[in-house]
DNA sequence: CCTGTTATACTCAGAGTGAGCATAATAGGA
DNA sequence: TCCTATTATGCTCACTCTGAGTATAACAGG
């Protein structure tokens, strides 16, 4: 058991799904038509594996990455391993950027989540979707099985990821998994699985579908706490455009003013002074982020019922 | 941008941060007398990375593993790289595992997390080390710089992640970073930093106490969010004895009145219906993890103002 | 039967959160 | 000019969650 030097030739290869809101859209960089996610090999003489990734996606997108996260090391992939009988390992990240086009102009190669996901977004109410087709569809797989254990294992695994009375917006990994084993989605590189007429939702090549959901999934849950959706934002926004971005990610709304109370009391932006009449209605102040609340507080997050508090 | 074949040999390495609750001290397995981690290549005729760790860990300690999740990978080492010139890289799961031997025999090769990091043991109250040696010696580096923003930014650092007011467990590895940084801590394989008296805490060999730090700080945050202490429980306990594995892991004592509260009213547990009289006072009744629960419920977690509930 | 120890039940105040009412300030059209 | 639609902003209220503590129960050992 000490450092190995290994059997097998393997090559690294870096993934990264690259996050933007473009119009109020949240909005992934993709390749071929949208049935890519950029990827590369890793090369080795880059000091690390990120600065490595930032190099690369800035010399592709001439722009500069704000935030950079490693989402999952994944090798149990066939993909071209059956050609060249090498071992690929594929290091899958999550990069976070600003906006940079006008939010008309259309950006080749940037995608909505939703194109890839039309089932995760929420915005304009429950998913119909959800309720017209995929539910009934996954209700059909869980009858489906033979034994009553599996049936009920099935039934259960449904009403919890899927559940509309109690939606949960950070599953999306768990809901396309299971779309994928009941079915009901493609997946090139897989094991095969009797796909009949796939629910509506664009495929892509390899597992890149599978590392998107990855992403989002991650993402969702960041943005509840730690201020990342200002990586996304414009240097000076209203409250307004904030909480628009954050529904886009979430892909649900929220209610208005409690949102402005969470942001404010939470010291996470300050006025501009400044502000805006293109909002439609009354002007709205323009706020920026406040970076300094980087460094005034770590995380939060405690659910520990702890003892004396001093 | 197409899938890659690399220009350049690598070796793929696993590591793993195996912990166990050992008579209420929490510990992770250990070689080389506590210098190491268990490490070994991933051998490419398992199927997928996770697979391969399990089989090995399992043939290696002849135990099931509970319960495995990736931590990290690394690319940026440089280790053996300068002796064999191949590129390692080292992919970290952290796995939890039952404990096994009578609460008396010490088994060889497991050791506290606190013998690494002493500093984040709050169970006796404050830590007198942070008070007396750490602090004291922080607030020396972060004077020693020249330039009055870099004193400001180290001084702020040092206050978020070490503030003892307000202190916040989940920042193992940070706390460790800017110890490094500070010149506090020895490690080994990296750019060399003027260490001078290290601070108390056993060193690891390569980056493998770092490896740790990300283990432990995962394992802390996790803990309040899903049910993984059971994982390292006997399969009958005394909630007692819950609350104080709890606080082994977390480093920090809780108030016992809450925590029941907390874990009956989340239906994590049941009476199994009997006594134990073996806790020195009144005989406490033991209980049981409900497994149905990881199917009941997903995880918790939203902290966004949902809009219209119904 | 007193003391120390752990277990268990219950209460209470304050903070946080979901939900909604009310008002302000703009644009555009009747 | 004055409605109306739209977005922004301020504030209240009830309910739940959580930290903190008081009180009582049930054992062991001297």
């Amino acid at each position: 058991m000490s450092p190995a030097v290994g059997p097998r030739p393997v090559t690294i290869e870096l993934n990264a799904v690259l996050v933007a809101l473009i119009g109020e859209e949240p909005q992934v960089l993709t390749l071929q038509d949208g049935a890519l996610l950029p990827s590369g090999p890793f090369e080795g003489d880059h000091p690390t594996l990120q600065t490595g990734l930032r190099a690369w996606v800035e010399r592709q997108t001439h722009h500069p990455l704000g935030y950079v996260e490693q989402l999952y090391t994944f090798a149990d992939r066939s993909r071209a391993e059956a050609t060249t009988g090498r071992r690929i390992v594929s290091i899958s990240y999550l990069g976070l950027t600003r906006e940079r086009v006008a939010a008309g102009k259309r950006e080749p190669g940037w995608q909505s989540f939703y194109r890839y996901f039309p089932w995760e977004d929420w915005r304009t109410g429950p998913s119909k979707l959800l309720a017209h087709t995929i539910l009934p569809r996954l209700g059909k797989w869980s009858d489906e099985a033979r034994e009553p254990a599996i049936k009920r294992e099935r039934r259960q695994r449904v009403a919890v990821t899927f559940d509309d009375s109690a939606w949960n917006e950070e599953l999306v990994l768990q809901r396309y998994e299971l779309l994928y084993e009941a079915g009901l989605v493609p997946e090139a590189g897989r094991p095969k699985r009797p796909v009949g007429d796939p629910v509506p939702g664009e495929p892509m090549s390899y597992d890149h579908r599978r590392i998107l959901a990855t992403g989002i999934a991650r993402l969702r849950a960041k943005i509840k706490y730690r201020p990342v959706v200002f990586e996304l934002m414009p240097p000076d926004f209203t409250l307004g455009q904030l909480q628009r971005a954050v529904e886009a990610l979430a892909g649900r709304r929220l209610h208005k003013q409690n949102f402005r109370r969470l942001v404010e009391q939470q010291g996470l932006v300050e006025e501009t002074g400044a502000l805006t009449a293109e909002t439609g209605g009354r002007p709205a102040k323009l706020y920026r982020f406040r970076r300094e609340i980087l460094l005034e507080r770590a995380v939060a997050g405690t659910k520990l019922p702890l003892a004396r508090s001093a």
